[in-house]
RNA sequence: GGUGAUGUAGCUCAGCUGGUUAGAGCACAGGAUUCAUAAUCCUGGGGUCGAGGGUUCAAGUCCCUCUUUCACCA
């Protein structure tokens, strides 16, 4: 039975996603987790808050923004709006969903630095960096990048290679350059602004041990503490997109600063627009509960720096860090290449019901850090399985004899033994969800939901239905079998919060609380017609979803592309050709190769090499593309011509104008371009495979 | 490279402080059933618990070495 409870205060936070872009399947653990976990508090009469917003500050941000010619405050506009509507759709219930660029926000992390300086926490020193004298700016060492001085692997970035996966400075690497400008950077002096993390070890050494961590987290931490921690660098020079330090013209906060802050801020906006106390929940001694869900990756910022950063401002520390692990996909990580890179939208798109996502990660989910595997072919079977075979069939199969025979009117279940077993669960599984094993309250639903199936075929009214004289029973048996759903649906509820409303609609009950464990449907109550309520996921939408994810890579590929392919001719196939150098037909089959009619060309004025294609394969409207086969070929004996054309090319800006894809063409040394042709017969639009 | 995790039936996972013949769901096989969205119920086959060594009366569970996969390294 549930225990009686003493409400508490409760704010809760998931990590801040980055602006930077879309919400994908891995992110969407974190926000799962903690909505799961908010519902369930807010279900046993808690009051709880959920914050979260975006992480909007920082270099990639500003030169993200550059890039597509907008301000900053516009790009995180736009992606603030995309990540809300994707939480929104997932069922993840935030109170407050904010943005780190908030005056709320400047103000606190502009007051958190004038009280860590007051208290002698922040110390200048003068560093040498990297700098672009192209772009007249420092670079992060993600923005350097050269040759790696282990493997000499090409294009590696400027704190690890991701060929051997050596680390080093920056300083190490073999020609560098600016991945901004493309210049050889210099070193330059400048000041820095740190936050003086070795004096904190003391009070972070306690704090890490204190319980306020998982076992592993504290364990991992203690390798920190080992080596000895360093002053944190909290400034960054302008230009840069954040806020700027008090009393430092052209000195910005890390990101990294202002980010937690933002948990703060979100806080502080919804206190506003609601009429909390920011107070209450803040101040050193408060005697509410602050937890804090993020990534096992992030787990550093948020065991050392935060609480230190709180501490030393005088504000009050987390009482518990959530670290969890990170998604895999079929056992891998998640791959662009494999198609499951899976964005929030193309799940919404393809699958539709955010809810088995929330169930099967649900089933996944444990306390501890280790990472979690999205089964794509367990993650059909399950959902199938449990939701639609074990869980909405009790009411599926016993609805209907009481809607047809007894015009929708229960009778009371309290005596059932199965009912009793159900309620004695309670307990049990709020404490699975308190812990965070949802794996665990799960399991033990499902369970009940046998045992519930188990009952329903031992009273097996369907013979009742047939016989004389047995109304009674059949009506008890089906109330039985209804109540027992109840019971589950309330159980369930965290989890799936919209089924959960629609039961409750078709139960004709009051919204489902914890405290409803201890209420029976009544004699007469009286319910409503069951309509499915879930439908099983057919396979094949999962393919398509993999598909769409693996096309959603070609059309946006990381370097540019030339206009023209070279399809160099050799004499002899080379019988050498190593094996890792060959490629997959999914490989192949990711360019999408049409035949074009070419309905128009034309020179390009100022333009040597180039000319302007107008071709049609199929498609509302025509393509535009510039080909560098002026030397070869005369543009009017190509008009009406057919073609081949990479049709799913990601379309390039060239200084005359839009390409919107590119033409085959073959040469070498000794000549060429010549450009393709089809066979007779074959029509524009058409696809080469 | 260092550190923290991790490796249990075909698949996805439980196994708390060491204690009877190692569990569940899915999948598979046989049977039952037809109320239910080819759903449900009963029964069954299937694992030298990553490898090797050690401690112990007793180890999936503790220790050592090696190895797999993941993460972090300001």
């Amino acid at each position: 039975m549930a225990a009686t409870i003493t409400p508490r205060k409760i704010l809760v936070t998931s990590a801040l996603p980055y602006a930077n872009g879309s919400i994908h399947l891995g992110h969407l653990v974190e926000y799962i987790q903690t909505d799961i976990w908010v519902r369930f508090q807010k279900m046993q009469g808690h009051t709880v808050h959920y914050v979260c917003a975006d992480d909007t500050h920082g270099t990639p941000i500003m030169l993200r923004a550059e890039k597509e010619g907008i301000t900053p405050e516009a790009l995180i506009a736009n992606v603030h709006q995309e990540h809300s509507a994707d939480f929104n759709e997932f069922l993840v219930a935030f109170d407050n969903y904010y943005s780190t660029n908030a005056p709320e926000n400047k103000e606190l992390s502009q007051g958190i630095y004038n009280k860590l300086k007051a208290a002698g926490k922040i110390a200048t020193k003068t560093i040498e960096q990297y700098y672009d004298p192209v772009k007249n700016m420092f670079l992060p060492d993600r923005f350097i990048k050269g040759e790696c001085p282990k493997c000499h692997a090409k294009d590696q970035y400027g704190d690890s290679c991701e060929v051997c996966g050596a680390t080093y400075n920056p300083t190490e690497l073999i020609n560098a350059y600016s991945a901004v400008s493309g210049a050889a950077p210099i070193r330059k002096e400048t000041e820095h602004y740190f936050f003086k993390l070795s004096e904190c070890e003391g009070f972070l050494k306690e704090w890490t041990r204190s319980g306020t961590l998982q076992g592993e987290a504290a364990n991992k931490m203690g390798e920190w503490f080992e080596s000895g921690l360093n002053d944190w660098d909290i400034s960054r020079d302008a230009p840069y997109f954040g806020f700027e330090i008090p009393d430092a013209p052209g000195k910005y906060f890390y990101v990294w600063l202002d980010a937690p802050i933002g948990y703060m801020a979100s806080f502080k906006k919804l206190c506003t627009d609601s009429g909390l106390d920011f107070d209450e929940y803040w101040n050193k001694d408060s005697s509410t509960e602050l937890y804090h869900f993020i990534g096992k990756d992030i787990l550093y910022f948020h065991a050392l720096f935060w609480p230190a950063t709180l501490e030393y401002s005088g504000y009050r520390k987390p009482t518990k860090i959530f670290s969890h692990g990170f998604l895999t996909v079929n056992g891998e990580k998640m791959s662009k290449s494999r198609g499951t890179f899976i964005t929030a939208r193309s799940y919404l798109e393809h699958i539709k019901n955010p809810e088995y996502l929330r169930y099967y990660y649900a089933a996944k989910l444990n306390s501890s850090m280790e990472d979690i595997d999205l089964s794509l072919d367990d993650f059909v079977a399950r959902v199938n399985s449990d939701l639609v075979g074990k869980f909405i069939n009790i009411a599926s199969r016993t609805a209907g004899f009481i809607n047809k025979r007894f015009e929708g009117k229960l009778r009371s279940a309290a005596e059932n033994k199965v009912v009793v077993e159900l309620k004695l669960s309670a307990n049990a599984i709020a404490e699975a969800y308190e812990a965070r094993e949802y794996g665990r309250a799960l399991r033990e639903i499902m369970r009940l939901a046998d045992s519930a199936n188990g009952y329903v075929a031992e009273a097996a009214p369907w013979i009742m239905a047939k016989q004389e004289g047995q109304d009674l029973a059949l009506q008890q048996s089906c109330s039985d079998a209804l109540e027992m759903f109840r019971l589950l649906t309330l159980y369930l509820k965290p989890v799936l919060p919209k089924l959960a409303f629609e039961i409750e609609q078709f139960l004709n009950i009051a919204p489902l609380t914890w405290a409803s464990v201890e209420d029976s449907l009544a004699d007469d109550h009286g319910i409503n017609a069951y309509e499915h309520l879930i439908t099983r996921i057919d396979p094949k939408l999962i393919e398509a979803l993999t598909e769409a994810n693996k096309e959603n890579l070609v059309a946006t590929p990381q370097v540019a592309v030339p206009a023209i392919a070279k399809v160099v001719a050799k004499a002899t196939p080379d019988a050498n050709l190593a094996e890792a150098e060959y490629i997959s037909i999914d490989d192949f089959t990711k360019v999408d190769l049409r035949i074009a009619k070419i309905v128009n060309a034309e020179h390009v004025e100022g333009a040597e090499k180039l000319l302007k294609l107008t071709l049609d394969i199929g498609e509302a409207s025509t393509r535009q593309v510039f080909a560098g086969i002026k030397s070869a070929y005369d543009p009017a004996t190509l008009v009406g011509r057919l073609t081949v054309m990479v049709a799913n090319l990601a379309p390039r800006k060239m200084k005359f104008g839009m390409s919107e894809g590119m033409v085959l063409a073959a040469s070498d040394e000794n000549g060429g371009p010549f450009i393709l042709s089809p066979d007779a017969g074959a029509q524009l639009g058409m696809r080469v495979k």
